[in-house]
DNA sequence: TGTACATCAGTGAACGCGCGTTCACTGATGTAC
DNA sequence: TGTACATCAGTGAACGCGCGTTCACTGATGTAC
């Protein structure tokens, strides 16, 4: 086959990126081989290290690629919906804890896609350190959707929900009690600041 | 070595299960081979084809001992405090989302330890069936902590941010929004019953 | 209660398999003049 | 612009390894008489 040129290099990396964000995903990290991956995007696996240090150092890119591109979709919210925070909130909730976004984690957030991996990995792992500064910014972005931006502890206990209700209807998709999980955090989180009774 | 007696094998395959119940909380069914399982109860891994059909069986069993242990300790939260189920509550959260539940998931809630690797699961697993079982009950027994125990609204809705505040204070451990997402998720949760504001 | 034999729990080696990673090789790309 | 050579992206075979599972074997346990 002989040498790509550089451009067509770059595009494989960004590729592989892409599709490691989607796979990891959608199977885990542990799911998906090398072999799938590279395959994935029409090259074998043996070039792969000619563009990445390690499976692991892939891993912490796509989540922050996924990171991202959750991060522009939740901008997106609030953009279509400017000065009219309930409504964005609506909106987004819609989204993230319908059976759609349930049933293809592949393309959905990967704060609850790779939570479970992540929680196992060592304290050292740059997996661990994106996630948690994608867990960061997430709780910052839910400010958008609030009445008081400054409720911090609104901010993250919402994140908690969400990210509790799409996981556990993940785990029981295929029995009724899954869809009820959806419905219930829907309309808990429907309005945009709970009270916290005291 | 000859062969075990009955009552020695019986003993032998409990072990089994209860260190399955172990392991598979604390790293994940795949993190866990049969040689590391049956070298915990000190036994070689060629033995397990006698006790069990497959590894798939043994961790819905040894899912099924987790979500009967967790259910009994549930138990001990409103047996402690009879005709208090405010008391009951802060109780069972206290425990919950404290950070010692958070480092050893190996004797935790096998609901948030497991969430990950089940919502990968076919749909015939029998590991999917166990689980899904073991979320209806949780929603059940969550009633006795609540003012009303017929909004099952509720309960879908602190389980979900229970087991999410678990499941992401986990994947940021080591982080101080770790400490704050078990503290926000308590101050929201202590209260009975959260109004839903329509 | 004692003897003869069948059972079967556990051993340890072996099976095929797929994994992450390495490496010699290829030949088109990129560079120097 | 053209030629000679160096670079290096991607190939495909191979590496060691650990996995779930199988199996011939062992000898104490359990059973039949």
């Amino acid at each position: 086959m002989g040498r790509a040129s550089r451009a067509d290099a770059a595009a494989h990396r960004e590729q592989v990126v892409i599709a490691a964000a989607r796979l990891f995903r959608e199977r885990g990290v542990h799911g998906v081989s090398l072999s799938d991956l590279m395959a994935d995007v029409g090259l074998t696996h043996g070039g792969f290290y000619r563009q990445f240090a390690s499976k692991e150092a892939l891993a912490a890119e796509a989540a922050a690629a996924a990171l991202d591109e959750r991060g522009r979709e939740m901008l997106g919210f609030t953009e279509r919906n400017p000065d009219d925070h309930t409504a964005a909130r609506r909106e987004m909730l819609d989204d993230y804890l319908s059976p759609e976004h349930r049933d293809d984690p592949g393309t959905g957030c990967p704060t609850t896609a790779l939570a479970g991996e992540v929680a196992r990995e060592g304290a050292d792992s740059a997996l661990r350190a994106t996630y948690t500064e994608g867990v960061r910014g997430f709780v910052l972005k839910l400010a958008d959707f609030d009445d008081d931006p400054t409720d911090r502890d609104h901010q993250i206990t919402t994140l908690c929900t969400m990210v509790g209700a799409l996981m556990l209807s993940r785990a029981t998709a295929g029995d009724p009690i899954s869809d009820e999980i959806l419905d219930a955090a829907k309309r808990l989180l429907a309005t945009p600041t709970q009270s916290t009774v005291d």
